[in-house]
DNA sequence: CTGTTAGCGCATTCAC
DNA sequence: GTGAATGCGCTAACAG
């Protein structure tokens, strides 16, 4: 099944190529009469442009790069379908590739993308000055960041404005009634970092005790560090609140924490923050904080579009509210 | 930022771009010494190809394409973690595009593929005899549908072995005492109608009074389903057994039934299908069937890629073993 | 073993 | 308005 050309058409047409070539890019350059029947050849054979040739001849790609940590991480999923509602809508194409948290996979994702030439790359980096945002500023391919804040001038990102979010959740939580404070950090992302100061510049009580340098990511690590938990805090004997800064890693503290035969709220409130889908639907459903992660990739698709498009040409750094979400753990 | 081509790295070698192009492709044809004289200075620029001018000069590409139904779909998250890992180990790149259950869009999404020239394609199908499968057909890219069984002996699918998980769940539950049986099916899709019929076949009690033609597909639609159900069937009565076809569904029916009051699964004992993440952690964790959706997206990348390096060439149906998941729900 | 040549399909000057 | 010519960067014969 040989592909036709543009030489089929032309031929077919009784024209040369660079007209068939007019007709496709700027229509009104051609006679209207000679244009009709061009476009019908053209719809006759069903012809499209091979966009290979269209791209070594100069033309921008259609497609943009999506690179992300992994794909069961419950952000990429809603990022992935606000993106691909904005994208797709102007004939765009994605390209995704996971870094699995390994900043040379991250690297090489962006270096696959300049190979493909993608005409734009939406990154939610390991951190905001990895080597990978150095590569993407060099290529001078238009970019944004995502789930990300960077002072960086000449960059665009958009993000939750997490340092409210916490804020938010704080003042929710100080009217509660505890005993003891424990913040339970997940990660060392900045995202979650900010979540926290938010939270402890709000909170004021002494009493907060923060985990240090907790790696808990996923609910077994949640699951498996909430006994220790337990213990070393007293949770059994002391009232008390617990900001445990992602969801994922909340539903699994909560699980272990029934499980030790601990009541939640009552006993120990569990506040969580990002709303994913599970938080809604797991043994305690969740108080925490939304951010509307689909909003997040649709914003981050537009910016990155106009700046495609060159509409414009300042880079943007958009914050995405935060909303509280009071359920029944806390 | 002027991208250097294999002419001036001809040139900064002295040599002829053909030898350059042997050294990447067929090193082997090369004599040793020019052959290490001409990789240092590829070093050097560290050169890389343009894949634009690779297409055009006839060399297949390294993308394979990827159409889904949603992002959202727990389905298409271990699908792609399963793909990606696959797929990059080989360098191949990942394009995805949503149908967003639309016939139209879905052929979109193949036309689309298509037109990048992608190497082979990942398609799980609103249907196995939809016109996107036909179009692919037609369009001699090679291609593996997931997540449906087809009679046609040209196509390669893998899915689970439906079926076999439906007898697998009546097995197990026609052990339970129950006054009545209830299937609630979701949507029309193939893999559910094996379900049930594996289901049915097996469970072989009078009693059973299958919903039909349900079109819940979400947690919400379980949730506002459960209640009808409830009414129509008696359930606060009646010691009912509940097969749901698709765990996500089954959530939302539990949490329903809870809310009325109802004990799970004393009362009533609920079983799911799927097994997808949520399962374990929502309120009553769920039995249920499951169906390593991962494995499925990596047998189907390995047997796609397979496909397209013609190591093997005659299409083939893998049947991914399903397995009974026993938790509180039943 | 290596260089020369001829496309691959298209966009784009530049003439007419 | 339209056509002929040139180049985009690379691969694959075909010679040598």
């Amino acid at each position: 099944m040989k592909h036709i050309t543009i030489d089929d058409i032309a031929k077919e047409a009784g024209v040369s190529k660079a007209t068939v070539s007019r007709v496709l890019s700027r229509p009104n350059l051609v006679k209207e009469q000679t244009r009709e029947q061009i476009l019908s050849v053209i719809q006759k054979y069903s012809y499209i442009p091979n966009v290979f040739a269209q791209a070594l001849a100069g033309l921008p790609t259609k497609n943009i790069g999506f690179v992300v940590d992994e794909f069961p991480n419950n952000f990429y999923i809603d990022l992935a379908d606000g993106i691909d509602g904005i994208i797709t809508a102007r004939k765009y194409t994605l390209q995704v590739m996971s870094s699995l948290w390994d900043p040379e996979r991250e690297l090489q994702g962006i270096r696959s993308m300049i190979i493909n030439r993608a005409a734009g790359v939406l990154l939610a980096p390991s951190s905001p000055d990895c080597e990978a945002v150095d590569l993407l500023k060099r290529s001078k391919i238009p970019f944004v960041l995502l789930n990300c804040r960077t002072g960086d001038p000449d960059i665009s990102c958009v993000s939750c404005d997490n340092y409210q979010g916490g804020a938010l959740m704080a003042e929710y939580v100080k009217k509660l009634a505890f005993e003891q404070m424990v913040i339970l950090p997940v990660a060392d992302h900045q995202t979650v970092l900010d979540r926290i100061a938010g939270f402890e510049d709000h909170i004021n009580i002494k009493a907060v005790k923060p985990i240090l340098s907790s790696s808990a990511k996923t609910y077994q690590d949640g699951y498996r560090i909430a006994q220790f938990i337990a213990e070393t805090y007293h949770l059994a004997e002391k009232k008390t609140c617990m900001f445990v800064a992602n969801d994922y890693v909340a539903v699994g503290v909560i699980a272990k924490l029934l499980e030790l035969g601990i009541a939640i709220p009552s006993q120990v409130a569990v506040a969580g923050f990002d709303d994913i889908r599970i938080s809604a639907m797991c043994r305690i459903p969740l108080t925490t904080v939304s951010q509307s992660v689909c909003d997040m990739g649709r914003i981050a698709a537009e910016i990155l579009l106009d700046r495609i498009m060159q509409n414009k040409t300042a880079p943007v750094k958009h914050l995405i509210e935060p909303r509280l979400v009071i359920r029944e753990s806390a």
